[in-house]
DNA sequence: GTCTATAGCAGGATAGAC
DNA sequence: GTCTATCCTGCTATAGAC
């Protein structure tokens, strides 16, 4: 593989990231990937086989790696604290996700691929689960259980890392609404202001209501 | 209109609505639409002007009365409780959305349809949040103000009922992944458990917990 | 209101020159 | 490895018979 061809290769993987994160794959067509990636229709074919393979090697080239970046940044987050609790757990997971190493092109087109996979799992939602989300839900589960109360099972585990994660997973892909409700927009402020609200949550719920149901 | 005219209509309607949810927009013809719901292909244009027109009147003519629907059970599941309190909203909330009055197939396109339109906002999105989830924030809203902490503003309240929903539709788009870390199928059993996990997790966060960061 | 037939165009994929 | 030219299939939309 020359260099020139790497170059090609890279330029049409990261044009097909883009349109198939804010398209959707049907509605981006091999033309469009090639005409942004100024090539020719030709070099998908060549270089990846077909269509259906360039998508599926957007995720292993692109979305995979990008996800393991956000979790060796929390990983590290994570370990340069002094004091190990759950609300450093929560606070660095949310700081991982909301602000990380991404930009924040790259985290809207991270979890408008991850996503879209999750409506319609394709081939790459095996790629997703496998090698990303549970090999990363088990680090998170060894990391939290002794913080845990005693009585509470691995699925009441489970559920709770899972809940916490839906709030880091709404926050990034439903911007759009988020920003209706509030009136805010994505800035650096209000980020920070979607960490505290995400960790505050974590610990405390609601907070200041009964806890005593009807 | 006469009834046939209707009949076919809706079979349209329906076909249309499912085959949107499972496949997203782009991925479906207005020739599967049609042979699906028995049709000629001309039909599509007939009723509807064009397949984008009938998109939105998914939408319109399907998605928004459901959700309504959604709204009205968790209403009347509110108001026949006793005691108002934080849990009980909670729990009505999560009872109305994952059990609640819409079968199995309902709710899945429910939540697929709204899931692309935040991924991806059309004109259906517009329809969406200011018909529905506007209204509804703004109703959550006046409900749980009087038990928040006193301290709390608009945007604290927005946010904190942003975190149950976030719950609540993750729960619901993402049974795959969840299904998938828990090893659990959305059978009742699990359905109930799920509901109790968003009113505890609303109520105590992960409890247990330090409460003090590092 | 429902059908058939077809216009008119865009899609994925490949063959073969360079 | 990159290009042009082209095949063939499938799409939306419409015209016009019934």
């Amino acid at each position: 593989m020359s260099k020139k061809d790497q170059i090609t290769r890279e330029r049409i993987l990261n044009e097909a990231e883009a349109l198939f994160a804010t398209n959707g794959y049907d509605a981006v067509s091999v033309r469009e990937i090639t005409t942004a990636a100024r090539c020719n229709l030709a070099a998908v074919n060549y270089h990846f086989g077909n269509k259906q393979k360039l998508y599926l090697e957007v995720f292993r080239a692109r979305w995979v790696p990008r996800a393991r970046r956000v979790q060796e940044y929390f990983r590290e987050s994570l370990a340069s604290r002094d004091i190990l609790s759950t609300s450093a757990v929560a606070q660095a997971l949310a700081e991982a996700f909301l602000k990380g190493p991404l930009s924040d092109d790259e985290r809207q087109r991270q979890s408008q691929l991850m996503t879209r996979e999750l409506i319609q799992p394709t081939e790459a939602f095996e790629l997703l689960t496998e090698e990303v989300l549970r090999p990363f839900f088990k680090e998170l589960a060894d990391t939290l259980r002794p913080f845990m109360p005693e009585g509470l099972g691995n699925e009441g585990l489970a559920l709770n890392i899972l809940s916490m994660f839906s709030m880091v997973i709404y926050f990034n892909f439903a911007r759009v609404v988020v920003s209706r409700i509030t009136g805010r927009d994505y800035d650096a402020a209000f980020k920070d202001r979607l960490v505290e609200q995400i960790v505050e949550f974590s610990l405390n719920g609601l907070g200041g209501g009964e806890r005593e149901g009807a």
